[in-house]
DNA sequence: CTATCGACTGAATCTGGAT
DNA sequence: TATCCAGATTCAGTCGATA
């Protein structure tokens, strides 16, 4: 068992929530063995950032499908997706929702994936025990498998669901990684996203080692967007360990829960294989993660913007000038970039850094250009 | 109040299903006072085609939200979409879904359209009462409003459920229709589509008459997918009308159920105003829409394959003959295209269309190219 | 007449830390 | 718990005015 310290430094965490100075013993690293809710109960209470479950589908397949060239469709028809009714999926649910909302921390989160079959028993269940879901994302498959028999729409997509711990809780969201992934525009609820399949599938003698193999694509992006470096990720239904390969690449902690000898197997297997990312890439996501706060006395400081600059708005209905602390002077009224510009616009909220303008070699520019050039400077 | 004839010949509801000659009385153009629950039970029992349903959403909004330029965010703050707790809501929503099973017929369908809010617990309770979810829709919109603060990734979808009476109910799918109108594509559960802005937004002194008007394409792909010319639609949260305006459009008959008068105003108004298509263009779906059962009987026929040609697999392990009726022979064996090739490889099935090939002008085609040229030929 | 620019808007569960 | 205040934050599209 390795021993983890659970406080840890987080941006939005503040000290009062987290656990203080407890050591709790976390199984990192390792695959319990077992029915996921007895697992769960060796984990203490509050010690888990993020619970990520794929949890069985309920999937209610009739007979055989063949695909209209006659070769047969490999459905998923395992011991382990079989459920009488919805009542019994329903109390299974139940039961593994509960424990991994004690196991998570206050601010942790909880990521679930499920299809038309269960999601949304699982999400009305959710609710009903106080997770608030922040988004339900649609994971929309670039190559779904098309419906052979054309009696309904082509099913490319599945949903995963991104809960808090309740309305009020916090929880963590690195906005800026996401935009950055997404070419400079805020990520969207829909993912577009490969199934998972070619060398990334895991094989055994010609066939599939686990029917629902989930792609690396998609879990890199839960885990980007919504933990830190060094975070505990738990993941009740492990399988073949998708989780655990992409924790441990990106640098975050990972325990699994799996009842299935030939998963555990294959799981251990292939995370032992993968590789951490290096220091430097994690660092540049960090990079494009942590908000560039910067006060903007801090760009008069270091002379980025001279005290006594005169700043204006775009219609220059107003020019106010810089003052050496860093906040700003128009007629008698003075406060921050954001404030003053609140206060002349008589706007509920303002954004000094777009509003404000400075002249610049004959060019007008806003401040948030001498803001980019300073962070450019004290990133290298 | 209209009469209606409900025993319509459909392709797929065998006589026995459908009610016997049994003249019911419906408010066919019309939409009925009042809450819809009461005005559904005006409603005999299996005599609707399909509800299609835009319940309030319970969106349990906090504070007031501004732009980052300061704006103001118009949210949706009417008295109609407001809920004590998920147990009210949940009792709605098992209300007004009790009737719409109560009306539709058995091989009747239900659409729901919601977000996170309430898609969940809207798709537990119709699978608790027995409705059977055949897909669910992704609307994934062009233009969403973004996330302002940046602490959540952008919603940019909202889900619809489509569903039959139970899991051995028929329904109908018009595969065809969907095929051709996605570029010889299966359609897919995801749909890409804009919303509602524009000259469609139904404005009333400079402001729009209902906060969550739905887009007129959404209702187009709805109604062409999963219902006949001439069947009767009902929407109980019928709004500004939407539903009926696209229904009268497409040739189908419609039935609205609306408390608020300023709503029902705008729609009768406006639905006035909608022209049906013409016979022509509804013919041309029509034909678009029902399976291309081109029987290879009507190539030989027409001559797109002359009786006596040779036929094979790509392998060219069998070879057979073509016959004046259109079946072919093997040796001692003889059957459709279909059937034959399944016979000859035992497999379970097979799509003679493309596993029977044919020589043209030293080329070696399939006979679907034949089937391709022939539908082009006919579409004239 | 066209091109450009600015204002406006859409089902949104939309901050956080210090006092 | 309530209040205050510093700081951070938007995309696609329509429409009308202006050049």
């Amino acid at each position: 068992m390795a021993v983890l310290e659970t406080t840890k430094t987080r941006a939005k965490a503040p000290a009062k929530r987290a656990p203080k100075q407890l050591s709790v013993e976390l199984p990192l690293g390792q695959i319990l063995d077992g029915d996921c809710v007895e697992a769960m109960r060796q984990i203490p209470s509050a010690s888990i950032d993020l619970v990520f479950a794929d949890p069985p589908y309920n999937l209610q397949l009739g007979g055989d499908l063949n695909r209209p060239d006659g070769s047969h469709v490999d459905a998923v028809t395992d011991d382990w997706d079989k459920f009488d009714t919805f009542k019994a999926y329903d109390d299974f649910t139940r039961d593994w929702l509960i424990e991994a909302k004690r196991i998570l921390k206050p601010d942790g989160a909880l990521w679930v994936i499920g299809s038309y079959h269960n999601i949304y028993r699982v999400g009305a269940i959710l609710q009903d025990l106080g997770f608030w879901i922040l988004n339900d994302i649609v994971w929309r498959k670039s190559n779904p498998m098309p419906n052979f028999r054309g009696t309904r729409f082509t099913n490319a997509h599945e949903t995963l669901l991104w809960c808090s711990q309740g309305e009020k809780a916090k929880y963590h969201f690195n906005y800026r990684a996401m935009k950055t992934l997404n070419d400079e525009l805020q990520m969207r609820s829909d993912w577009v996203l490969p199934i998972c399949n070619g060398a990334e599938r895991l094989k055994e003698g010609g066939h599939k080692v686990h029917p629902t193999q989930k792609p690396e694509s998609l879990l890199y992006r839960v885990l980007l967007s919504t933990t830190e470096k060094g975070d505990v990720v738990l993941d009740p239904f492990f399988g073949t360990g998708t989780t655990g390969a992409v924790a441990k690449r990106l640098g975050r902690e990972w325990i699994g829960c799996e009842r299935e000898g030939v998963y555990r197997d294959a799981a251990l297997k292939r995370i032992e294989k993968e590789l951490p990312l290096d220091e430097s890439a994690l660092t540049t996501m960090q990079a494009g993660r942590s908000a560039p706060k910067v006060a903007f006395g801090a760009l008069v400081e270091n002379g980025y913007i001279a005290p006594g600059t005169r700043l204006f708005d775009k219609k220059r209905r107003w020019t106010a000038t810089v003052r050496a602390d860093g906040s700003l002077a128009y007629e008698k009224q003075t406060g921050s970039i954001h404030g003053l510009g609140k206060e002349l616009q008589g706007a509920p909220s303002c954004n000094g850094w777009t509003f404000w303008h400075y002249e610049n070699g004959g060019e007008v520019k806003p401040i948030d250009a001498a803001r980019q050039l300073y962070l450019l400077a004290v990133e290298d």
